[in-house]
DNA sequence: GCAAGGTC
């Protein structure tokens, strides 16, 4: 029994798991109790411990994770309740949600009942401000505990029994820097996010939902970032002009197989360079061998594995979205057979017993002999694993944690994972793959290539780690000195590719690269962007922006902000630290961020002009002709005071705003203008009570929050008649004219844009144009051209033309673009627009040879051999070939160039005794 | 209804 003097010391962990570890390590399991806490998942651990000789009696309970969140005042929680600009000013609290009521009232039932409290969240910035959450809630039900820190970087033993011995206080400082962070992410977030919704969510047809209202475009600081980087790569791609280059390729056939060999130059962009050095190797096809060298090449095991390499290998193995992938790891976590999924390192502790892990697994049918193989001395499999160089000093990599051949309840994905994790595990501690390569160069008159080909003389971790592959190519034995004469000699064209488009795991290693997200929080955001339509994720794992998405960061790039670039997290992440490390405060980070932000801001809206330019090039604005329509059919107000004859009824204009004009128009001309700030208005049967003659209906008005100052509310239950100072104010302060917007460029009719993307200077595009994408001028006159980051990149390489052709490759339209590359400069192509296809032919091949594809100057020798441009993205773009074979040409001369100069064209030489050779 | 960060 606990004596007197006995302490009762209160510990709370971040998650139940560590609560049950630290509780068991602590107690070794002997008079461990168990009870229940509020929380069914939030259990409560007794035992009796001593702390530096002091005895106590311990209590280890646990949170899940943050146990507050930060939310605005209840006068700024309402969206229409106060102008976004307000909420970098709006007071904000931090509160217990519903959800974590039971945790916060067992915390303080136990607190009541103990002297101490022992902190064991994770030892990292967000841990410790979990700590002084948990602190703020206890302290609340005992302001007597005296409150310790327990500091440990990994659940064992030896970590835990000195982190409890050794308490510290905790670091305010760190907690400072979380709490800059939740401020600066909430009122950043809320204010662009309100800000935008409600601008543009009225304002236009977003054809690609059907609940437009519920409609939210969201802004945040890590989920824009990711969406810019889809963007960005979407560009590129949009941005990319084809150049056409050659080279020239090599085979030989000898009883052992065939070689191929690349020119060592690879890529040649001149053709005349090109064809005279093809000319020479042809006139002396004679090949030597020059160089045969051989080495062993290793390839080493993957390191153990983190969150966001599972997240990537899972995507790339088995295309696994990086939400799901977390789901099913979380499922695995909680029933044992992983260990926790979250976490950044990416070495094991020298504590830790990989060769137990090991041993568990020997009893699989299918990876259960290699276990075996690896704890065999003899076989020689064994490797220490080797240090990826991160630890985030809280858990270890991921690995398996108990023995599975498939638990009933498994899904495919959960077995995909887990055999994911322990292959991968396995890898880790195994030899790496020993190849031995061999590569071979020749020479052919004067002209160098390479072949080269490997065979693997030992699998290891290959073996058991199958989802990765190593080239296996096979080479003819060549000895140096050795002549032979190629079996094939070609010129070859190509044209340059795009890059592909992001990848989910792409994506991933953007955004670790960028500090965007933790690795807890990588594929929330990636989510994101998918829920709210800005990208979209074809079959491939790959990411596009949709309409939307393009739309937005093109506007807030037009208005000149990087907030679609990751600097302002970066930018977040060194004042963090800086209030972590104490060299700046808390306060003072807040307030500069915050100023910083909230002129952006207002300079945003200032500037939301943009925004609809953006979205004008995608989507249709509201058609209010309808709405007219039906309101001028009954909203009488009341009998119009001039004529006496006609009703006034409420009518939308036009250019959508409001009015109350006689039915006798022309004849009687009588009207009301109405604030130009009104987005709804419709007449109620409430009567005025002072104005007459009557009855005067009253009106129901809603106006733009953003249009009128903060201090007049959006709703109004208006009167007409004359008695009404808050509408003759709003009438002044906003007029009733021509709002900002109708100055914008008309959509005329048959603009429509279709739902897909539509890459810039599109042909389907009508009149856009190609730089800054507004209507009314092509790219060649954009007044823009020079202006925008965006226009820049899309401008860089090419102009885009009004001209198009259907494409030769796929039937989809080609644009005339104008090349702006050194070689080819002022030089004119078509190139298709549908991103799939990569279709590309100058505008003079058309006019040489008709019927001839971009080789025009290729097969100017006469050739007869051309073929199309089209190649799937990510093959090798090898399309007109002019080679011969060899035998047949050294037997009865170059049928097709005729056996003249490709020079010149003088059939007295060839190019290489060309007297006008001057390369 | 808005962020991002914990975790169940």
């Amino acid at each position: 029994m606990p004596s007197s003097r006995t302490i009762r010391a209160l510990n709370v962990a971040e998650k139940p798991s560590v609560a049950k570890s630290v509780a068991g390590i602590l107690s070794q399991n002997q008079g461990l109790r168990v009870r229940e806490g509020r929380s069914r998942f939030n259990k409560i651990y007794e035992f009796n411990y001593a702390i530096q000789g002091q005895p106590c009696q311990m209590l280890v309970t646990s949170v899940t994770g943050h146990l507050m969140e930060l939310e605005f005042d209840e006068r700024y929680k309402k969206w229409y309740s106060c102008d976004p600009a307000d909420l970098y000013h709006a007071p904000v609290r931090k509160h217990v949600p519903e959800d974590k009521v039971d945790i916060k009232r067992t915390l303080q039932e136990e607190a009541r009942k103990c002297h101490w409290l022992i902190l064991w969240l994770d030892c990292d910035r967000e841990g410790e401000n979990i700590a002084f959450e948990v602190v703020q809630v206890c302290t609340e039900g005992n302001h007597q505990l005296n409150i310790w820190r327990a500091r440990f970087s990994a659940l064992t033993d030896r970590e835990i029994h000195e982190a409890v011995q050794n308490l510290v206080r905790p670091n305010q400082l760190f907690a400072d820097a979380v709490d800059v962070r939740q401020e600066i992410d909430l009122r950043i977030g809320a204010s662009f996010t309100r800000f935008q919704t409600m601008l543009l969510r009225d304002a236009f047809n977003f054809d690609f939902t059907s609940d437009n209202k519920s409609l939210v475009l969201s802004y945040g600081p890590c989920q824009f970032p990711t969406l810019g980087f889809v963007v960005e790569r979407y560009w590129e791609i949009q941005s990319h002009e084809p150049e056409e280059f050659w080279t020239i390729n090599c085979s030989h056939n000898s009883d052992e197989g065939t070689a191929s060999f690349t020119w060592i130059r690879g890529h040649m962009f001149d053709y005349t360079c090109a064809v005279i050095i093809y000319e020479m190797c042809v006139q002396e096809p004679n090949a030597t061998v020059t160089k045969v060298k051989q080495q062993e090449k290793l390839k080493y095991p993957p390191y153990p594995l983190n969150t966001i390499e599972l997240e990537k290998r899972a995507s790339r193995y088995f295309r696994m979205s990086s939400e799901h992938t977390m789901k099913v790891a979380e499922e695995l976590y909680q029933s044992g057979f992983i260990s926790y999924p979250r976490t950044e390192t990416d070495c094991f502790s020298d504590r830790t017993d990989l060769r137990a892990i090991v041993e568990e697994q020997q009893q699989h049918p299918t990876w259960g002999s290699y276990a075996q193989r690896l704890l065999d001395p003899g076989a020689g499999l064994w490797r220490n694993p080797s240090s990826g160089g991160h630890d985030d000093k809280a858990h270890p990599p991921i690995h398996p944690t108990k023995f599975s051949a498939g638990a009933s309840g498994w899904s495919q994905d959960h077995h995909k994972l887990y055999e994911l994790v322990v292959r991968h595990f396995l890898a880790c501690v195994s030899q790496p793959a020993v190849g031995a390569e061999t590569t071979v160069e020749i020479d052919i008159a004067g002209e160098l290539f390479s072949a080269s080909g490997r065979v693997i003389i030992l699998k290891n971790y290959l073996d058991v780690y199958r989802f990765e592959t190593w080239g296996g190519l096979m080479l003819p034995t060549y000895v140096f000195g050795q002549q032979f004469i190629p079996t094939t000699l070609t010129l070859d064209s190509g044209v340059t590719r795009p890059p592909p488009l992001l990848s989910e795991s792409d994506l991933l290693s953007c955004m670790d690269k960028a500090g965007i997200g933790t690795d807890a929080t990588m594929h929330d955001h990636i989510k994101k962007l998918l829920d709210r339509f800005y990208a979209t994720k074809d079959a491939n794992t790959r990411f596009s922006p949709t309409n939307l998405g393009e739309a937005l960061v093109m506007a807030y790039d037009d208005m000149g902000y990087e907030l679609w670039k990751p600097f302002l997290r970066s930018m977040m992440e060194g004042d963090m630290k800086a209030v972590g490390m104490g060299t700046k405060q808390k306060g003072e980070v807040l307030a500069a961020c915050l100023q910083q932000m909230k002129a952006c801001f207002l300079d945003a809206r200032l500037n939301k002009i943009k925004l609809f330019e953006a979205m004008d090039l995608f989507f249709e604005r509201f058609s209010r002709s309808g709405i007219e329509e039906q309101q001028t059919v009954a909203d009488v107000v009341r009998q119009c005071g001039v004529c006496q004859q006609s009703d006034m009824v409420l009518k939308r204009r036009p250019d959508g705003n409001f009015m109350v004009g006689c039915l006798g128009f022309p004849q009687c001309r009588n009207v009301v203008w109405l604030p130009g700030s009104i987005s709804e208005a419709a007449v109620t049967t409430n009567i005025c009570s002072s104005c007459s003659p009557g009855p005067v209906f009253m009106i129901q008005f809603k106006f733009r929050r953003l249009e009128i100052p903060s201090n007049y509310n959006v709703d109004h239950l208006g009167c007409i008649g004359g008695c009404d100072e808050t509408l003759k104010q709003l009438i002044d302060i906003c007029g009733t004219g021509s709002r900002n917007l109708s100055i914008l460029p008309a959509r005329g009719p048959g603009s429509t844009t279709p739902s897909g993307n539509i890459p810039a200077g599109n042909a389907r595009h009508g009149s856009v144009c190609g730089n800054c994408r507004q209507t009314g001028h092509s790219s060649n006159d954009c007044p823009q051209a020079s202006q925008s980051g965006r226009a820049r990149l899309r401008g860089m390489n090419a102009q885009s033309g009004e001209s198009s052709i259907a494409c030769n490759s796929c039937g989809a339209s080609c644009v005339l673009r104008t090349a702006n590359t050194a070689n080819n400069k002022g030089r004119r192509f078509y190139s298709c627009q549908l991103q799939e296809c990569n279709f590309f032919m100058w505008e003079d091949a058309i006019n040489h040879s008709a019927g001839v594809l971009s080789g025009g100057r290729a097969n100017a020798g006469g050739s007869a051999s051309s073929s199309t441009r089209r190649g799937g993205r990510g093959q090798t773009h090898r399309s007109s070939s002019r080679g011969a074979d060899m035998a047949s040409v050294l037997a009865t001369g170059d049928p097709q160039s005729g056996r003249r100069c490709f020079s010149c064209g003088d059939p007295s030489h060839f190019a290489n005794a060309c007297p006008n050779r001057g390369i």
